[in-house]
DNA sequence: ACCTGAACACCGTTCAAGT
DNA sequence: ACCTGAACACCGTTCAAGT
């Protein structure tokens, strides 16, 4: 998955500029930031940017690499602390918080759930999904959720969520309430 | 609300052409076709588009205002023919079969369910809460709806449920089956 | 091997000139 | 009063030239 031979040593510094700029004017301008002002940014010319980055998707996915990977601990330390289903809804919460705080991340994760043509399967993707695999699977055991929801369908939906609340003016407060309706539909038996 | 005096022949016609041309092109390319390819199809310089329709969404809205009204009468008529529980249950499946297969529809509901600073109080957005409020309130006089929840709060769920459909391959087999783990949410006491 | 930045295509928006 | 289309600003993407 890494690069066979390591990179250039201005490549390497070029590659982590790009990456501190894309933060930058993603968590200013939301996912649609300017590629030309990000290269500027970074200092560095415009084909950099596509060297590195070939679309705008890879550069969103490098930005947002670690906010995934603690999104995804998040879902095991959570699953060591509580029952499976409050588990479950607990990192739910999480998540969509998540996803409406960090502008750029909810497309991030809409395309990784996303099963159209393209379907490419994202490093942050499986990440994301292998964990709510992880804690739909135990609640299902444990029968605290309806058995024919697949966990690919609980993030759509937490996604779906995060949407309607981004409707309401403080999304904050709107999110854990629309949450709870949709898990009060994932209990109930189908 | 409409003009006071008429439009001159020429721009009435030019008017129509672009609406036409518009309800075309958003079917083809989505919400974000192209406006001046729009004003190519009507056979009119860009300039005239703007005269007609100053934004975007002034166009959206004009194309689509016949639909938003098909779906609005759609709610009265299903308040007369079935219980009010069913009734909302039922006409949130249309509307969220509507917003996944007219492609712009979604984004029109969107901004108008939306209260941030702009809150412009869109002609289809009244139309379609109006509906919602009805059988909203009707179905929690009822009974057979939480009674803390309000009507576009239950239309910006929708919107998310269309989201979350979308994002599988099969949007309309979906979309009734996700809209169902919402009403079950929503009937469950608060 | 990698970088730069000019060049190209495309789009939205404005506005002077025309009828 | 309304229309036209050139002009401008901006953006994404490519690629020849440079190191």
């Amino acid at each position: 998955m890494t690069q066979a031979r390591p990179m250039r040593a201005d490549a390497r510094r070029n590659y982590e500029r790009l990456l501190r700029a894309a933060v930058e004017a993603f968590a200013e301008h939301g996912e649609g930031a300017s590629l030309d002002d990000i290269a500027k940014r970074a200092g560095v010319g415009s084909g950099t940017l596509y060297r590195h980055f070939p679309t705008r998707r890879a550069l969103l996915e490098a930005a947002y690499l670690d906010r995934i990977e603690a999104l995804a601990q998040r879902a095991d330390a959570i699953a060591r602390e509580l029952p499976p289903g409050e588990a479950l809804v607990e990192w739910l919460n999480e998540l969509a918080l998540g996803l409406t705080r960090v502008r750029g991340l909810k497309s991030l994760l809409g395309s990784a759930v996303t099963d159209d043509g393209s379907a490419v399967a994202t490093a942050c993707g499986s990440r994301l999904t292998g964990a709510a695999e992880r804690l739909v699977r135990a609640a299902q055991a444990e029968g605290s959720l309806r058995g024919d929801v697949e966990p690919i369908e609980v993030l759509r939906l937490t996604h779906g969520v995060a949407t309607a609340s981004e409707l309401a003016s403080g999304a904050g407060t709107d999110v854990r309430r629309y949450l709870s309706l949709l898990t009060d539909g994932l209990r109930a038996a189908p």
